[in-house]
RNA sequence: GGCCCGUUCGUCCAGCGGUUAGGACGCCAGGUUUUCAUCCUGGAAACAGGGGUUCGAUUCCCCUACGGGCUGCCA
C-alpha cells in the first residue's frame, strides 16, 4: 500500500469560499489520519479568470486555520511547480500523446460558432454524434485540416470519448457510479491558448504527483468518468475518487454561494477580501470574530460524523475519528447559529490571556487603552456571554468607561428613591475603600444591605445599572472589582441624580 | 430538457431488518443567579409518497415526487 498522497486544488480566481475550507480540511485530516502528505496545487490554467492577491489569500487562509500543507508552491516538495500556469509544457506533451494515441483531436469551431450551435438547440453537445458536422481533424479532409493546422487559429484539443460504452468508477463515498459514454461530451482538454484545461491538467498533474485520493466537492462528479477514460488512454492508475456533498444556503434554493454572506448577515469567507469594487468586499470570519478552531470544528461536523454523539473535536482529535466512510452523501445546509455555537464553546474554552491579545486592536481602535491584563479580565468575565470574539468589547462598554445611557425601563420598574442615599453612601464607601479586591467590595456591598436591612434584589439592580447602564452583564462584584471600586463608586453617585430626575418627572 | 447524485425533527448528524427512532443547534417551560449568560431539568418537533422483498421495514429493491450537481476553449 502506498502512502496516502492527497491535494488541495483551488483556482486563484477569487477569495477562497468556505466550501473550499471544508475541502481542505477534509483532504488534511485524510492525510493527518493516514499518516499521509497534504498537498496545495494551484489551478491557475485560466488566464482570463486569474485575480491577483488570490494566492496568497488562499495560503493565509489556509496558515489562519492551521491547516497548512507539506508540499505547494512556497512549502516546498519535491513535485515542483505546484503552480499550473508554471507547467503548461508539461500538458502539451501529455495532450500529443493523446492526439497521437487517437484519444483525442484538433476542433477548430470558434467560441462564437459554438455559442451559436447552444442558443438554437439547447440540448448541444460536442460529442461523438456532432462531433461529424462539426469543423475538427474528424470530421475535415486531411488537407483541410493541415491548412487550419497551418493558420494556428483557434485550435483547441478535444477528447475523443467513444460512441456507446458504459464508464464506471467507484466513488469512496457514493459507491458504484456509472455512465455511458453517448452522455459524455467531447471534453477541450487543450485551449487554444495553449493552456490546459481542468481536465486535462488535473489528470496529469494528479498522476505525476502520485496522489492517491482525490476528494473534492460533488460538482466533479459529472466529469469524473472523463477523467476515468483519460487515465485508461494513458495507461494509468486512477485515484480512488470521494465526492463531497456540496454545502447548500441556509434557505432556498442552491448552494451557498459568495454573495449569500451579504445577503444572510454573515461571512462566507474565512477571511476578510477586498477589492476595487465595493460588490466584491467580503468580511471574513476572522475578522467578524470568529475562532478558527472553531469554524473548523463547525465545517467538519457539516457533512461528516464520528458516528456518535459527539461533536466538540480539536484538530488532533478531528483526524484521528475521520474516515471518508462516515461522509455524508446529502447536501448540507449552512447553519449560522450552529457555527455560533460552536464559537461560544471555544471561546468560553479559551485561555483569557489569549483573548485578550486577540481583541486588542479593537480596543485600541475605540480608544480604550488599557492593560493586556486588564483585557484578559474583561475577557474572563465576558466569553461565556458572547458568541464572537469581538461582542466581549461592544456587549461590555462599561468595562471601559461609563455608561451613556441607563435602562429607563427597569430603573422606572425597580428604583425607589428612598434606596437613592443608600445606594449613594455605598458608593462613597466604595470610594474609600481605595483597594480592588473583590472579597473586599463583597463586604461593602453585601454588609452595608444587611446592616441596613435592605433587599438585594432592590439594590444590586440599581446599581448595575448605575454602574454598567444595562441589565446584561457579569456578576457586579466582579465587574466592580475590574473597573475599580473607586470609579464604581463615582459612577454609582452621578447616577443616583439622574435616576432621582427620572422617577419624579 | 438530458445525465448523475441525494431524501430521518426547522437545521446539522446517529441509526447500517426487530429501537418508546437517539444527540446537538435553535425554540418553549422550569431551576440556579443581583441581571444577562453559562450550567442543570423537562417539552414540542422527523423516517417524502406509493409499490414490492421479508415473519417483520426508517433500514433492501423499484417507481413517483422533491432537492442538488453537471450539461463552457470556468474551475
Amino acid at each position: 500500500m502506498s502512502t496516502v498522497r492527497v491535494r488541495f486544488a483551488p483556482s486563484p480566481t477569487g477569495p477562497l469560499h468556505i466550501g473550499g475550507v471544508r475541502t481542505a480540511l477534509y483532504n488534511y485530516l485524510f492525510a493527518k489520519k493516514n499518516n499521509g502528505t497534504f498537498i496545495l496545487r494551484i489551478e491557475d490554467t485560466d488566464q482570463t479568470r486569474y485575480v491577483p492577491g488570490a494566492e496568497e489569500y488562499i495560503i493565509e487562509s489556509l496558515t489562519w486555520f492551521g491547516l497548512l500543507p507539506q508540499e505547494g508552491p512556497g512549502f516546498g516538495g519535491e513535485f515542483w511547480p505546484y503552480r499550473q500556469s508554471e507547467r503548461k509544457s508539461i500538458y502539451k506533451e501529455y495532450a500529443d500523446r493523446l492526439l497521437a494515441d487517437g484519444h483525442a483531436y484538433y476542433a477548430f469551431d470558434t467560441p462564437e460558432e459554438l455559442e451559436t450551435m447552444r442558443q438554437t438547440d439547447q440540448t448541444f453537445k460536442y460529442d461523438s454524434n456532432s462531433r461529424t458536422r462539426l469543423k475538427n481533424s474528424l470530421s475535415l479532409p486531411a488537407d483541410k485540416v493541415a491548412e487550419l493546422l497551418a493558420a494556428g487559429e483557434h485550435i483547441a484539443v478535444r477528447l475523443k470519448i467513444p460512441a456507446n460504452e458504459t464508464i464506471a468508477f467507484d466513488d469512496e463515498i457514493r459507491g458504484h457510479v456509472a455512465f455511458n459514454s453517448r452522455e459524455l461530451d467531447d471534453k477541450v482538454i487543450l485551449k487554444g491558448d495553449g493552456m490546459p484545461t481542468y481536465h486535462l491538467a488535473n489528470i496529469v498533474d494528479d498522476h505525476l504527483m502520485q496522489i492517491t485520493h482525490v476528494i473534492r466537492g460533488e460538482e466533479w462528479l459529472s466529469s469524473t468518468p472523463h477523467h476515468v477514460f483519460m487515465y485508461r488512454c494513458f495507461g494509468w492508475t486512477a485515484p480512488k475518487f470521494a465526492h463531497l456533498p456540496l454545502i447548500l444556503k441556509p434557505t432556498g434554493q442552491g448552494k451557498l454561494s459568495k454573495r449569500d454572506g451579504a445577503k444572510f448577515g454573515f461571512p462566507v469567507f474565512p477571511i476578510s477580501w477586498d477589492s476595487d469594487h465595493e460588490e466584491d468586499n467580503f468580511t471574513g470570519f476572522r475578522e467578524d470574530g470568529y475562532l478558527p478552531d472553531a469554524v473548523l470544528n463547525f465545517l467538519a461536523m457539516l457533512g461528516w460524523s464520528p458516528g456518535n454523539d459527539q461533536e466538540l473535536f480539536n484538530i488532533e482529535e478531528l483526524s484521528e475519528a475521520f474516515s471518508i466512510e462516515k461522509i455524508v452523501k446529502a447536501g448540507a445546509r449552512f447553519d449560522i447559529d450552529k457555527a455560533k455555537w460552536f464559537n461560544q464553546q471555544y471561546l468560553i474554552h479559551s485561555d483569557n490571556l489569549k483573548l485578550a491579545y486577540l481583541i486588542q486592536n479593537q480596543a485600541i481602535d475605540a480608544n480604550y487603552h488599557v492593560s493586556i491584563e486588564y483585557l484578559a479580565d474583561v475577557c474572563g468575565q465576558m466569553k461565556e456571554r458572547v458568541h464572537k470574539a469581538d461582542e466581549i468589547i461592544s456587549n461590555a462598554r462599561f468595562f471601559f468607561e461609563a455608561p451613556h445611557v441607563y435602562d429607563d425601563e427597569t430603573i422606572k420598574k425597580k428604583y425607589k428613591k428612598e434606596n437613592g442615599s443608600h445606594i449613594k453612601m455605598i458608593g462613597q464607601k466604595l470610594i474609600d475603600l481605595s483597594e480592588n479586591d473583590a472579597l473586599k467590595i463583597e463586604q461593602v456591598i453585601k454588609g452595608y444591605i444587611a446592616d441596613q436591612l435592605l433587599k438585594m434584589g432592590e439594590i444590586m439592580p440599581i446599581m448595575r445599572i448605575g454602574i454598567c447602564g444595562t441589565m446584561q452583564g457579569p456578576d457586579l462584584i466582579q465587574t466592580v472589582s475590574i473597573i475599580g471600586a473607586s470609579e464604581a463608586g463615582t459612577r454609582l453617585i452621578k447616577s443616583i441624580e439622574i435616576f432621582d430626575k427620572l422617577v419624579t418627572d
